[in-house]
DNA sequence: GTCTATATGGAGATAGAC
DNA sequence: GTCTATCTCCATATAGAC
């Protein structure tokens, strides 16, 4: 049970402004939250979060990198013993969209509500302009391992596809943890975007067949290619 | 040549006030776009934001909404263009998908600022809590009939595949417009993310295994599934 | 339709006592 | 480390003359 705020009962100021944050930001984005509400969420004052933080600006960044390291350290983790267990061959594809997958969505789905504002924060602000440097910052170094071990898997494979593939791979990751519920309204309840264990075992072959078909045909671009949108109207 | 902002000249006040919010919206978000910010950059004043739009949220609303139509025309007189080529028989899933994602990235790549940051504002849109509902209405419609024509081609893959994909597919194609230039920094300049074409060109084959994967083994679910982290610390 | 002027509130940040 | 008080600025929205 957590106990009133009490200066010396429950966790430290630093931490329940870190907490409050997080959730705020979760729900309504960085511009939406004041550090007002964050103060009154997190039962104390304003110059408290600015004593800690210094601005709103740096809070946001101390919250978006505190958890990306156990993040890296997971996915390496997974990673290793992939390697482990094919060595000397390469990993397969899939084994390798797990390693990166996984973590960052099992975080997402069962490891509490902080994880699950943490990962929404992630996606929603890895497709807009503002925030891309911090995420490169934090998540690129774990990023370039798994493009050397896709490399290996791939050796015929262009630069080019390999980093592509690995950005869509981003891409639907991102959008599954951001539970947008979209999936639930087109399917009439035969998906629940909350189910991401369900959502992930069908990601996986999805990806993985995706990965496996750049890496074949490295001469021509399958059929059709771009077509020209309708002249008429 | 745009004329000075003299009253009867050049588009009218409304249409200005649109261009410059789509802009402004595209580049730092909603929340961080002051109406004066866009007052300004219309040459106007605020007084003529709220007598067009009533407030803030409609007049985003009103923006997400005037281009959304367009794309709806687009893909789906690409899809009836693909129907009459094909029927009676199923249109293969790279054909689907191209229907549907071209549009949108074709306009965003090569019709001019204005769709280019109309695209952004939709990526960004979609992996943040607040204005699914709006994507909903204006773009659900279409997304259903695209289903449609998926479970025709796939007729023993589940609802929920089907509907995933799907899903998987929109997320990959709004990582694409959305340019962060993650891509470009990952493979030092292997890819431009400005240079959708050519993405697009990976993008298809990449989404159609996928599918094509998804659709096949309705038993059993690839190799794996899921494990579990790492317990140790 | 357009403009000026203003109402009203909330934002982020800081100073300084304790 | 914590709290109160306050500064300064900017936000959205509206009233009313032209």
């Amino acid at each position: 049970m957590k106990k009133k705020a009490v200066p010396d009962a429950g966790p430290p100021t630093r931490e329940r402004i870190l907490s409050a944050a997080e959730h705020l930001f979760a729900t309504h984005g960085y511009d939406a939250t004041s550090l007002r509400d964050i103060a009154i969420k997190a039962e104390t004052r304003i110059g408290l979060v600015s004593y800690h933080f210094q601005n709103k600006e740096l809070l946001y960044e101390t919250l978006i990198e505190r958890r990306s390291a156990e993040i890296g350290r997971r996915r390496l983790g997974l990673l290793t013993r992939e390697r482990k267990s094919f060595l000397p061959a390469a990993i397969p594809a899939e084994r390798i969209i797990h390693a990166y997958t996984w973590p960052f969505l099992e975080l997402s789905h069962s490891a509490g509500a902080e994880w699950k504002s943490y990962t929404k924060i992630i996606s929603s602000v890895a497709n807009s302009q503002r925030w891309t440097g911090l995420l490169s910052t934090y998540y690129d170094p774990v990023a370039t391992v798994f493009l050397n071990e896709l490399r290996r898997t791939f050796p015929t494979c262009s630069e080019a596809k390999l980093v592509a593939g690995f950005t869509f791979m981003v891409s639907v990751m991102l959008g599954i943890a951001a539970e947008t519920g979209r999936a639930d309204q087109l399917s009439n309840g035969a998906i629940r975007s909350t189910d991401i264990g369900r959502i992930f075992d069908m990601m996986l072959p999805f990806l993985s067949a995706g990965f496996e078909r750049l890496g074949d045909a490295d001469d021509g671009m399958a059929v059709g290619g771009r077509g020209l949108a309708p002249s008429s109207e």
